[in-house]
DNA sequence: TTAAGTGCGACCGATACGATCGGAGATCAT
DNA sequence: ATGATCTCCGATCGTATCGGTCGCACTTAA
Protein backbone atom coordinates (compact mmCIF):
# COMPACT_ATOMS: atom_id res chain seq x y z
CA UNK A 1 0.00 0.00 0.00
CA UNK A 2 0.62 3.61 -0.16
CA UNK A 3 3.44 2.31 -2.98
CA UNK A 4 5.01 5.41 -5.39
CA UNK A 5 5.37 5.27 -9.06
CA UNK A 6 8.06 3.84 -10.51
CA UNK A 7 8.47 7.39 -12.40
CA UNK A 8 8.75 9.04 -8.78
CA UNK A 9 11.82 6.43 -7.84
CA UNK A 10 13.35 7.27 -11.12
CA UNK A 11 12.87 11.04 -10.14
CA UNK A 12 14.44 10.60 -6.50
CA UNK A 13 17.39 8.52 -7.93
CA UNK A 14 17.99 11.08 -10.36
CA UNK A 15 17.93 14.50 -8.46
CA UNK A 16 19.81 12.80 -5.65
CA UNK A 17 22.49 11.75 -8.24
CA UNK A 18 22.57 15.03 -10.08
CA UNK A 19 22.86 16.71 -6.90
CA UNK A 20 25.65 14.19 -5.84
CA UNK A 21 28.11 15.79 -8.62
CA UNK A 22 27.38 19.07 -7.41
CA UNK A 23 29.66 19.47 -4.42
CA UNK A 24 29.21 22.91 -3.22
CA UNK A 25 26.37 24.74 -1.91
CA UNK A 26 25.83 27.12 -4.90
CA UNK A 27 28.46 25.91 -7.21
CA UNK A 28 27.35 25.16 -10.29
CA UNK A 29 29.24 21.80 -10.61
CA UNK A 30 29.33 19.87 -14.27
CA UNK A 31 26.16 18.91 -16.26
CA UNK A 32 24.94 15.69 -16.00
CA UNK A 33 22.63 14.19 -19.16
CA UNK A 34 20.06 11.66 -19.18
CA UNK A 35 21.83 8.76 -20.47
CA UNK A 36 24.27 9.19 -17.35
CA UNK A 37 21.92 8.62 -15.36
CA UNK A 38 19.87 5.57 -16.88
CA UNK A 39 23.33 3.62 -17.70
CA UNK A 40 24.14 3.67 -13.86
CA UNK A 41 21.19 2.96 -12.52
CA UNK A 42 19.23 0.69 -15.21
CA UNK A 43 16.47 2.88 -15.51
CA UNK A 44 14.63 2.79 -19.15
CA UNK A 45 16.23 5.77 -21.11
CA UNK A 46 13.23 7.58 -22.71
CA UNK A 47 11.66 7.03 -19.32
CA UNK A 48 13.96 8.87 -17.34
CA UNK A 49 13.77 11.21 -19.99
CA UNK A 50 9.70 12.02 -19.86
CA UNK A 51 10.93 12.08 -15.28
CA UNK A 52 13.54 14.76 -15.97
CA UNK A 53 11.66 16.54 -18.38
CA UNK A 54 8.98 17.18 -16.39
CA UNK A 55 10.81 18.24 -13.10
CA UNK A 56 12.29 20.59 -15.38
CA UNK A 57 9.11 22.16 -16.11
CA UNK A 58 8.68 21.79 -12.02
CA UNK A 59 11.45 24.00 -11.73
CA UNK A 60 13.40 21.19 -10.13
CA UNK A 61 16.21 21.31 -12.55
CA UNK A 62 17.55 23.43 -15.34
CA UNK A 63 18.63 22.00 -18.94
CA UNK A 64 20.70 22.99 -21.25
CA UNK A 65 20.55 21.51 -24.54
CA UNK A 66 22.85 20.95 -27.26
CA UNK A 67 25.86 18.76 -27.39
CA UNK A 68 27.67 19.34 -23.59
CA UNK A 69 23.89 19.59 -22.70
CA UNK A 70 22.43 17.83 -19.50
CA UNK A 71 20.65 19.07 -16.34
CA UNK A 72 21.73 20.75 -13.45
CA UNK A 73 19.46 21.28 -10.39
CA UNK A 74 17.71 24.97 -10.43
CA UNK A 75 18.37 25.35 -6.51
CA UNK A 76 20.45 24.62 -3.81
CA UNK A 77 20.02 20.63 -2.73
CA UNK A 78 18.96 22.85 0.48
CA UNK A 79 15.93 23.81 -0.66
CA UNK A 80 14.38 21.00 -2.41
CA UNK A 81 12.16 19.14 -0.89
CA UNK A 82 11.07 15.21 -1.03
CA UNK A 83 7.28 16.23 -1.32
CA UNK A 84 8.20 18.77 -4.10
CA UNK A 85 10.00 15.96 -5.97
CA UNK A 86 7.49 13.83 -5.72
CA UNK A 87 4.26 16.42 -6.29
CA UNK A 88 6.21 17.56 -9.38
CA UNK A 89 5.58 13.37 -10.99
CA UNK A 90 2.68 12.58 -9.20
CA UNK A 91 0.37 15.48 -8.76
CA UNK A 92 -0.47 16.62 -5.21
CA UNK A 93 -1.04 14.72 -2.25
CA UNK A 94 -4.18 13.30 -1.21
CA UNK A 95 -5.20 10.29 1.14
CA UNK A 96 -8.79 9.99 -0.67
CA UNK A 97 -10.55 11.42 -4.67
CA UNK A 98 -12.35 14.17 -2.32
CA UNK A 99 -8.90 15.40 -0.20
CA UNK A 100 -8.78 18.27 -2.20
CA UNK A 101 -12.40 18.69 -3.72
CA UNK A 102 -13.03 21.93 -5.22
CA UNK A 103 -16.25 23.46 -3.66
CA UNK A 104 -18.56 22.28 -6.29
CA UNK A 105 -18.11 18.91 -6.28
CA UNK A 106 -19.06 16.42 -4.29
CA UNK A 107 -18.44 13.27 -2.23
CA UNK A 108 -20.64 10.68 -1.26
CA UNK A 109 -22.17 12.58 0.95
CA UNK A 110 -19.92 14.26 2.59
CA UNK A 111 -22.66 14.58 5.97
CA UNK A 112 -22.64 10.86 6.50
CA UNK A 113 -18.85 10.63 6.01
CA UNK A 114 -16.90 9.33 9.06
CA UNK A 115 -13.08 9.63 7.80
CA UNK A 116 -12.83 12.86 6.69
CA UNK A 117 -11.46 15.12 8.90
CA UNK A 118 -9.19 12.18 11.09
CA UNK A 119 -8.20 11.37 6.90
CA UNK A 120 -6.91 14.84 6.51
CA UNK A 121 -5.17 15.27 9.70
CA UNK A 122 -3.18 11.92 8.65
CA UNK A 123 -2.71 12.91 5.28
CA UNK A 124 -1.35 16.57 6.46
CA UNK A 125 0.82 14.86 9.04
CA UNK A 126 2.69 12.65 6.15
CA UNK A 127 2.88 16.12 4.20
CA UNK A 128 5.06 17.70 6.69
CA UNK A 129 6.99 14.56 7.19
CA UNK A 130 8.05 14.62 3.01
CA UNK A 131 8.23 18.72 3.05
CA UNK A 132 10.60 18.72 6.08
CA UNK A 133 12.96 16.37 3.79
CA UNK A 134 15.05 18.04 1.84
CA UNK A 135 17.93 16.40 -1.00
CA UNK A 136 20.73 17.41 1.09
CA UNK A 137 19.17 15.23 3.75
CA UNK A 138 19.12 12.40 1.23
CA UNK A 139 22.94 12.63 0.56
CA UNK A 140 23.92 13.51 3.98
CA UNK A 141 22.44 10.59 5.18
CA UNK A 142 21.01 11.27 8.21
CA UNK A 143 16.87 12.27 7.87
CA UNK A 144 16.66 11.46 11.77
CA UNK A 145 13.03 12.29 11.83
CA UNK A 146 10.92 11.50 14.91
CA UNK A 147 6.89 11.20 15.31
CA UNK A 148 5.36 11.97 18.54
CA UNK A 149 1.95 10.52 19.21
CA UNK A 150 -0.43 11.50 22.02
CA UNK A 151 -1.59 7.54 21.65
CA UNK A 152 -0.18 6.15 24.99
CA UNK A 153 1.44 2.97 23.46
CA UNK A 154 5.08 5.02 22.80
CA UNK A 155 6.45 3.01 19.71
CA UNK A 156 8.44 5.69 19.01
CA UNK A 157 11.85 6.10 19.63
CA UNK B 1 -0.07 10.55 -5.07
CA UNK B 2 0.01 7.96 -2.38
CA UNK B 3 -3.91 7.61 -3.01
CA UNK B 4 -5.35 5.01 -0.85
CA UNK B 5 -7.68 2.76 -2.88
CA UNK B 6 -11.41 2.82 -2.89
CA UNK B 7 -11.70 -0.39 -1.04
CA UNK B 8 -8.91 0.83 1.74
CA UNK B 9 -11.79 4.15 2.08
CA UNK B 10 -14.78 1.52 2.52
CA UNK B 11 -12.83 -0.51 5.91
CA UNK B 12 -12.62 2.50 7.54
CA UNK B 13 -15.71 3.97 6.59
CA UNK B 14 -17.35 0.49 7.89
CA UNK B 15 -15.04 -0.44 10.56
CA UNK B 16 -15.64 3.24 12.19
CA UNK B 17 -19.17 2.90 12.00
CA UNK B 18 -19.48 -0.78 13.41
CA UNK B 19 -17.42 0.75 16.37
CA UNK B 20 -19.45 3.62 16.73
CA UNK B 21 -22.46 1.18 17.86
CA UNK B 22 -20.05 -0.63 20.24
CA UNK B 23 -20.29 1.78 23.05
CA UNK B 24 -18.67 -0.03 25.94
CA UNK B 25 -15.00 -1.28 25.66
CA UNK B 26 -16.33 -4.93 26.05
CA UNK B 27 -20.04 -4.38 25.41
CA UNK B 28 -20.56 -6.69 23.02
CA UNK B 29 -23.37 -4.29 21.15
CA UNK B 30 -25.42 -4.81 18.24
CA UNK B 31 -24.30 -6.71 15.29
CA UNK B 32 -24.17 -4.86 12.26
CA UNK B 33 -24.92 -6.16 8.51
CA UNK B 34 -23.69 -5.72 5.25
CA UNK B 35 -26.67 -3.57 3.94
CA UNK B 36 -26.84 -0.79 6.25
CA UNK B 37 -23.35 0.29 6.26
CA UNK B 38 -23.42 0.21 2.35
CA UNK B 39 -26.76 2.45 2.70
CA UNK B 40 -25.72 4.80 5.24
CA UNK B 41 -22.36 5.37 3.38
CA UNK B 42 -23.77 4.83 -0.65
CA UNK B 43 -21.17 2.11 -1.33
CA UNK B 44 -21.67 -0.57 -3.64
CA UNK B 45 -22.77 -3.41 -1.55
CA UNK B 46 -21.32 -6.34 -3.09
CA UNK B 47 -17.94 -4.15 -2.58
CA UNK B 48 -18.19 -4.06 0.53
CA UNK B 49 -18.98 -7.39 1.04
CA UNK B 50 -15.86 -8.23 0.07
CA UNK B 51 -14.15 -6.10 2.00
CA UNK B 52 -15.51 -6.91 5.07
CA UNK B 53 -15.09 -10.89 4.11
CA UNK B 54 -11.10 -9.77 3.77
CA UNK B 55 -11.40 -7.74 7.00
CA UNK B 56 -13.14 -10.20 8.91
CA UNK B 57 -10.25 -13.12 7.59
CA UNK B 58 -7.67 -10.57 8.97
CA UNK B 59 -9.22 -10.39 12.45
CA UNK B 60 -10.09 -7.47 12.16
CA UNK B 61 -13.76 -7.64 12.83
CA UNK B 62 -15.97 -11.10 13.71
CA UNK B 63 -18.49 -12.54 11.41
CA UNK B 64 -21.90 -13.85 12.34
CA UNK B 65 -24.08 -16.07 10.03
CA UNK B 66 -27.37 -16.81 9.60
CA UNK B 67 -30.30 -13.94 9.74
CA UNK B 68 -29.88 -11.03 12.84
CA UNK B 69 -26.44 -11.73 11.60
CA UNK B 70 -23.53 -9.14 10.97
CA UNK B 71 -20.36 -8.03 12.31
CA UNK B 72 -18.75 -6.47 15.23
CA UNK B 73 -15.60 -5.89 16.19
CA UNK B 74 -12.94 -8.66 17.00
CA UNK B 75 -11.35 -6.66 19.84
CA UNK B 76 -11.49 -3.17 21.51
CA UNK B 77 -11.39 0.13 19.12
CA UNK B 78 -8.40 0.72 21.17
CA UNK B 79 -6.41 -2.13 19.76
CA UNK B 80 -7.34 -1.89 16.21
CA UNK B 81 -4.60 0.88 14.79
CA UNK B 82 -5.32 2.36 10.96
CA UNK B 83 -2.30 0.88 10.16
CA UNK B 84 -3.40 -2.69 10.68
CA UNK B 85 -6.59 -2.23 9.09
CA UNK B 86 -4.87 -0.86 5.81
CA UNK B 87 -2.40 -3.48 5.86
CA UNK B 88 -5.43 -5.87 6.05
CA UNK B 89 -6.91 -4.33 2.30
CA UNK B 90 -3.93 -3.30 0.64
CA UNK B 91 -1.17 -5.41 1.92
CA UNK B 92 2.01 -4.48 3.46
CA UNK B 93 3.16 -0.92 3.41
CA UNK B 94 5.97 -0.37 1.05
CA UNK B 95 7.13 3.07 -0.48
CA UNK B 96 8.86 0.93 -3.34
CA UNK B 97 8.60 -2.15 -4.99
CA UNK B 98 11.60 -3.43 -3.29
CA UNK B 99 11.03 -2.33 0.18
CA UNK B 100 10.24 -5.82 1.88
CA UNK B 101 12.49 -7.61 -0.77
CA UNK B 102 13.26 -11.19 0.55
CA UNK B 103 16.90 -12.12 0.46
CA UNK B 104 17.13 -13.46 -2.83
CA UNK B 105 14.91 -10.77 -5.51
CA UNK B 106 17.16 -8.07 -6.50
CA UNK B 107 15.93 -4.35 -6.97
CA UNK B 108 18.33 -2.82 -9.85
CA UNK B 109 21.44 -3.34 -8.41
CA UNK B 110 20.66 -2.15 -4.96
CA UNK B 111 24.45 -1.30 -4.55
CA UNK B 112 24.15 1.32 -7.27
CA UNK B 113 20.37 2.60 -5.25
CA UNK B 114 21.03 5.77 -3.41
CA UNK B 115 17.78 6.44 -2.38
CA UNK B 116 16.88 2.53 -0.56
CA UNK B 117 17.62 3.90 2.49
CA UNK B 118 16.05 7.38 3.07
CA UNK B 119 13.42 6.01 1.78
CA UNK B 120 13.25 3.07 4.06
CA UNK B 121 13.09 5.71 6.84
CA UNK B 122 10.12 7.90 5.30
CA UNK B 123 8.58 4.83 4.90
CA UNK B 124 9.17 3.55 8.86
CA UNK B 125 7.94 7.26 9.96
CA UNK B 126 5.04 6.85 7.83
CA UNK B 127 4.13 3.71 9.41
CA UNK B 128 4.26 4.83 12.92
CA UNK B 129 1.98 7.04 12.42
CA UNK B 130 -0.20 5.16 10.98
CA UNK B 131 0.05 2.91 13.63
CA UNK B 132 -0.03 4.95 16.74
CA UNK B 133 -3.31 6.16 15.61
CA UNK B 134 -6.23 3.89 16.35
CA UNK B 135 -9.84 3.47 15.40
CA UNK B 136 -10.62 4.85 19.05
CA UNK B 137 -8.91 7.97 17.87
CA UNK B 138 -10.81 8.03 15.16
CA UNK B 139 -14.20 7.83 16.67
CA UNK B 140 -13.35 10.60 19.38
CA UNK B 141 -11.93 12.98 17.10
CA UNK B 142 -8.82 14.29 18.16
CA UNK B 143 -5.57 12.71 16.57
CA UNK B 144 -3.48 15.22 17.52
CA UNK B 145 -0.24 14.28 15.91
CA UNK B 146 2.48 16.23 15.46
CA UNK B 147 5.96 15.78 13.95
CA UNK B 148 9.55 16.90 14.78
CA UNK B 149 12.52 17.38 12.02
CA UNK B 150 15.82 18.58 12.51
CA UNK B 151 15.77 20.32 9.39
CA UNK B 152 15.78 24.00 10.25
CA UNK B 153 12.93 25.16 8.61
CA UNK B 154 10.06 24.22 10.52
CA UNK B 155 7.79 24.20 8.72
CA UNK B 156 5.62 22.26 11.36
CA UNK B 157 3.68 24.27 14.39
C1' DT C 1 -38.10 -25.69 6.26
C1' DT C 2 -37.36 -21.28 4.83
C1' DA C 3 -35.58 -16.79 4.52
C1' DA C 4 -31.77 -13.76 5.74
C1' DG C 5 -27.26 -13.29 5.89
C1' DT C 6 -22.21 -14.27 5.17
C1' DG C 7 -18.45 -16.58 2.36
C1' DC C 8 -16.13 -17.20 -1.93
C1' DG C 9 -14.66 -17.36 -6.54
C1' DA C 10 -14.98 -16.00 -11.24
C1' DC C 11 -15.67 -12.33 -14.23
C1' DC C 12 -15.69 -7.72 -16.82
C1' DG C 13 -14.68 -2.82 -18.16
C1' DA C 14 -12.13 1.28 -17.35
C1' DT C 15 -8.31 3.55 -16.03
C1' DA C 16 -3.55 4.37 -14.92
C1' DC C 17 0.99 3.20 -15.49
C1' DG C 18 5.27 1.65 -17.56
C1' DA C 19 7.42 1.78 -21.61
C1' DT C 20 8.45 3.02 -26.66
C1' DC C 21 8.76 5.72 -30.96
C1' DG C 22 9.34 9.60 -34.01
C1' DG C 23 10.44 13.92 -34.95
C1' DA C 24 11.25 18.96 -33.94
C1' DG C 25 14.45 22.46 -31.88
C1' DA C 26 18.50 24.02 -29.80
C1' DT C 27 23.41 24.26 -29.26
C1' DC C 28 28.17 23.52 -29.99
C1' DA C 29 32.39 22.05 -32.68
C1' DT C 30 34.38 22.23 -36.91
C1' DA D 1 27.31 27.36 -42.70
C1' DT D 2 27.06 22.53 -41.76
C1' DG D 3 26.50 18.58 -39.25
C1' DA D 4 26.46 16.00 -35.07
C1' DT D 5 24.60 15.80 -30.55
C1' DC D 6 21.43 16.22 -27.27
C1' DT D 7 17.25 17.94 -25.14
C1' DC D 8 12.31 18.59 -25.81
C1' DC D 9 7.50 17.20 -26.78
C1' DG D 10 3.60 14.69 -28.37
C1' DA D 11 1.43 10.46 -29.59
C1' DT D 12 0.95 5.71 -28.94
C1' DC D 13 0.55 0.89 -27.06
C1' DG D 14 0.26 -3.23 -23.91
C1' DT D 15 -0.58 -4.59 -19.53
C1' DA D 16 -1.66 -4.68 -14.61
C1' DT D 17 -4.50 -3.04 -11.29
C1' DC D 18 -8.71 -1.52 -9.47
C1' DG D 19 -13.54 -0.68 -9.00
C1' DG D 20 -17.52 -3.01 -9.52
C1' DT D 21 -20.77 -7.07 -10.57
C1' DC D 22 -22.72 -11.99 -10.57
C1' DG D 23 -23.81 -16.36 -9.08
C1' DC D 24 -23.87 -19.87 -5.90
C1' DA D 25 -22.73 -22.52 -1.70
C1' DC D 26 -22.99 -22.48 3.23
C1' DT D 27 -24.70 -21.21 7.84
C1' DT D 28 -28.14 -20.10 11.12
C1' DA D 29 -32.19 -18.08 13.54
C1' DA D 30 -37.13 -18.10 13.38
S1 LIG E 1 -14.50 10.00 1.52
FE1 LIG E 1 -14.98 11.90 0.54
S2 LIG E 1 -15.85 13.10 2.13
FE2 LIG E 1 -15.40 11.21 3.07
S1 LIG F 1 14.83 1.13 -5.59
FE1 LIG F 1 15.15 -0.95 -5.04
S2 LIG F 1 17.02 -0.93 -3.94
FE2 LIG F 1 16.71 1.15 -4.55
Amino acid sequence: MLKLSKKADYALMALQHIASVQPGDVTPGRVVNTKEIAEEYNIPLELLAKVLQTLSKNGMIESHNGPKGGYLLARSARHITIAQILESIEGPLGLTDCSHERSGELCMQREHCNIRTPLLKIQDSIYQLLNNMTLQDMLSGTPLITIQSPSAEGVTR
